[in-house]
DNA sequence: CTTGACCTTCCGGTTACTGGAAGCCCCATA
DNA sequence: TATGGGGCTTCCAGTAACCGGAAGGTCAAG
């Protein structure tokens, strides 16, 4: 298969594809005229780190839950300890984009949003 | 006031400072030993964006709002129109965690966590 | 006069890509 | 056989908002 199928099938940009391959995510052979040859192997691999950025994982996440994925040693344990750090770390994100969004919707809700300069918003980003 | 001064009292890094230097948000002069001489006025603007930021707000939202801040012809439809948007960018984020978040848990939940490899997380993120 | 805290600039790295340029490669049609 | 268009390649640069560190100047105290 070529990158533009690949690209295709796991639903990531073709650019996206050659990133993984250069950080080392992926391995692709190479068809003799140059071109990526994506074994089966290579899409199911495109497809599961979709789905763990889909889930918010970082790149280095998804490293170690692919390596973990073709561990038949691995301990649940150990990426359910990831999956929960990456749960915490979401929670955290949450609260803080909730009390933004508090404060925020506060002040959008004060400021008259007419033609006139008097702003409430303004106010208090200068409050001393 | 020199950058440490400054830094303690707007609570920014000093490092900070001298990028918002670099991209022009604020323009201390210069003292002859060549350290830079912070006015009121810069550390009120210092101010300033350390709350805008704190609302998360992009340092291009900052600038367009210190200028209408400085403009005493704005209205404040403006300021609103922007404030808006960002509110608008915060709920789709904290939507997009939530599902996250859901989808996640729902994982976490299920996946035991001992020291057997069998892990629905795994499962789900390797599914055909 | 030295020491240590502060200041300066400059360079590189971070995350996860994205856009664009220059240049092969392949297939179908004239 | 020539050519045209799409697909493929690599490489370089840029994004957001800084942070860390190196090399070196400055200042106040002892």
């Amino acid at each position: 298969m070529n990158i533009g199928d690949v690209a295709e099938r796991s639903g990531l940009p073709a650019k996206t594809i050659r990133y993984y391959e250069d950080i080392g995510l992926i391995k692709p052979k190479r068809a003799e005229n140059g071109y990526r040859a994506f074994a089966p192997r290579d899409l199911h691999i495109l497809a599961f780190i979709g789905r763990a950025r889909a889930l918010g994982f970082t790149i280095e996440d998804c490293r170690t839950l692919i390596a973990l994925y073709h561990d038949d040693h691995r301990e649940s344990a150990q990426v359910k300890a990831i999956a929960q750090d990456h749960l915490t770390a979401i929670d955290q994100k949450i609260v803080q984009l909730q009390s933004m969004r508090t404060a925020l919707a506060h002040l959008v809700q004060c400021c008259a949003g007419d033609s006139r300069p008097d702003c409430p918003i303004l106010d208090d980003l200068a409050q001393d």
